[in-house]
DNA sequence: GCATACTGGGAAATCGCTTTCCGGGAGGAT
DNA sequence: ATCCTCCCGGAAAGCGATTTCCCAGTATGC
């Protein structure tokens, strides 16, 4: 491999210089010996090594991602935006996907810490429980390591966050199908101490001005909404799932029971997945700016300011076919 | 930070003892300073500088994967496979989307040489055009710099291999419709050179025993597909889409047009995309084990195997309900 | 019993780059 | 003309590991 010593020699210059030139620098160099070295580094195909300048400089070019499940397009969408903003400041995110294994959503921001990645980004809400101490206590560890963390969800480490309103956007939600004529609701919940989705739940039921929905709890997923819709009441007129992920398995749960969707009964999500536009019916739901929820978690991460700083993003209700005015 | 220097000092030993012990080295430590070694560095809550050993070893624990797009499903699941294959190594993955920019592919490769990352993962057909040799250079350049290449999708590069039998995929789907009793059909074929879709497009038609099909070009995306399906003539019976996606593209504009699937035509796709098995009609296709790609890609790359050995993974035709018989 | 492995420990040389510090020459002010 | 700044080039000291030697101590072969 070339080096950055091997370009300096051809170039007829010293290291420093070179080192300069080649990877910016506040110093200036002048302009002869400047396009001396650029062409001795092309010549030679000099690159980089980037593990021997994050030592030299302590502090890489790497940004962590740490997700529940890339195959969730909530997740993938996310990804999708951090990976572009990363790119825009030179950046490059490495991802790593905990399958809702708290252990090693710890492992990896440890790794991350290893790596001297410069920020972590940690997407997917956490459960309320006592395990997530052992994550707070690495994510402190990295951060007095000199790196910067940022959580996509709800601010509850005291570190950059990118808050999303799912209370008020679950709120506005009730309000738009209690106007189109709605009382009997049945929310399918995911699990009970799942932050994310208890905020979405409450929110909910909190804005609902009859009778108190049925509450069903089950996973976060597909099949959780399929399993949750098989114990929905009779005289429930609309369902709220609190992710259009688990909206989509109830639409097949009342499919199979000939339940139709929206004359029976009336269906909402939330987050607004892109690759669940074209179902029929389309699907009513809170549509929320998922690539930039991951693009704003990365500026944050890399903005140099002090204290933690909190963006709050909003949803926007999508009314489609899935629901019909009662 | 603390350092190994901290750690050795600590426990009373050499860097070099402690090196061995911490970091998997050949050599044998004795029982006792091992023990030594192994509580100063939990006590002191030594963590590996990464960088330093990259530098160090001269090759890191990085595997670089290329996709066109994070969102589409088809790399989601591709990427997932290959995270988790990379986790079980000890290897950490690092994602760049091009989002089909052939420019961005080369400088991604480019910058994962730069890391000295281990291994990298191309998924995403190229087109047939000489912007490829653009990239060859680059790949040739990485490969001599000791770092390994996977490709997922076709032999093109001669390098390690995850060959999808594309052809042959939609030959044994193309059978299937026709024992069906189909014989006008139409290809939604995407973009005429991207190899992918060529190879699927062709296996195709060279299966069907009746007339030509017709073969409508466009984008590889939903959108492409739905457009696509304006063009469609009128004595089709069935159409062939040649990815899922662009399927549901032309699923959405069928309903738009009141036309009927399966009555009044029957579609089918390619992938089997997870997502999207709750479509309505279930969408005929054929299934790719798409997470396997990813994770086959990552262990032929990691495999130290001399010449470039190709692995062929073929596709399961599967029958529902969007083909009706004739 | 003596020469010959073999074992496990440590000192020190790398790995490739960044950056501080030093020094010489040019330009401006007095 | 002199002194003080700037400006820019280079020498060299790290950054934090790994790994090659070198060595002493012990085990082994005859």
């Amino acid at each position: 491999m070339v080096t950055l010593e091997d370009v300096a020699r051809h170039a007829g210059v010293s290291l420093a210089t070179a080192s300069r030139v080649l990877n910016g620098s506040a110093r200036q160099v002048g302009a002869g010996l400047r396009a001396k070295v650029e062409q001795a580094a092309a010549e030679l195909g000099y690159r980089t090594n980037v593990a021997a300048q994050t030592l030299a400089r302590g502090a890489g070019n790497v940004i962590g991602l740490v997700v529940h499940d890339l195959v969730d397009p909530y997740f993938a969408a996310i990804a999708d935006g951090a990976v572009r903003a990363a790119e825009a400041h030179g950046m490059v995110v490495m991802v790593g996907t905990t399958h809702r294994d708290p252990a090693k959503e710890i492992a990896y921001v440890s790794s991350l810490g290893a790596q001297r990645a410069r920020a972590v980004i940690l997407a997917g809400s956490r459960t309320d429980d006592p395990s997530a101490a052992g994550l707070r206590a690495e994510l402190d560890r990295y951060r007095n390591g000199g790196g910067r963390v940022a959580v996509i969800g709800q601010d509850l480490l005291g570190t950059d966050t990118v808050a999303v309103a799912n209370r008020s956007g679950a709120a506005a939600l009730a309000e738009a199908l209690t106007a189109m004529g709605h009382r009997h609701f049945a929310i399918l919940a995911g699990p009970p101490r799942l932050i994310t989705a208890v905020d979405r739940c409450e929110g909910f039921a909190a804005a609902l001005p009859g009778p108190a929905p049925q509450i069903i709890h089950g996973p976060f997923d597909r099949d959780g909404g399929h399993t949750a819709a098989h114990s929905i009441g009779p005289d429930v007129t609309c369902v709220f799932a609190v992710n259009d992920v688990m909206a989509v398995g109830a639409l097949a749960a009342f499919r199979e029971r000939g339940i139709r969707v929206p004359e029976d009964v009336s269906l909402a999500g939330f987050d607004d997945i892109a690759t669940l536009r074209d179902l029929v019916p389309a699907l009513t739901t809170v549509r929320l700016p998922l690539a930039d929820l991951g693009a704003r978690a990365v500026e944050l991460a890399l903005a140099d300011d002090d204290g933690p700083t909190v963006v709050h993003v909003e949803g926007e209700v999508v009314i489609r076919e899935s629901v019909r005015a009662r």
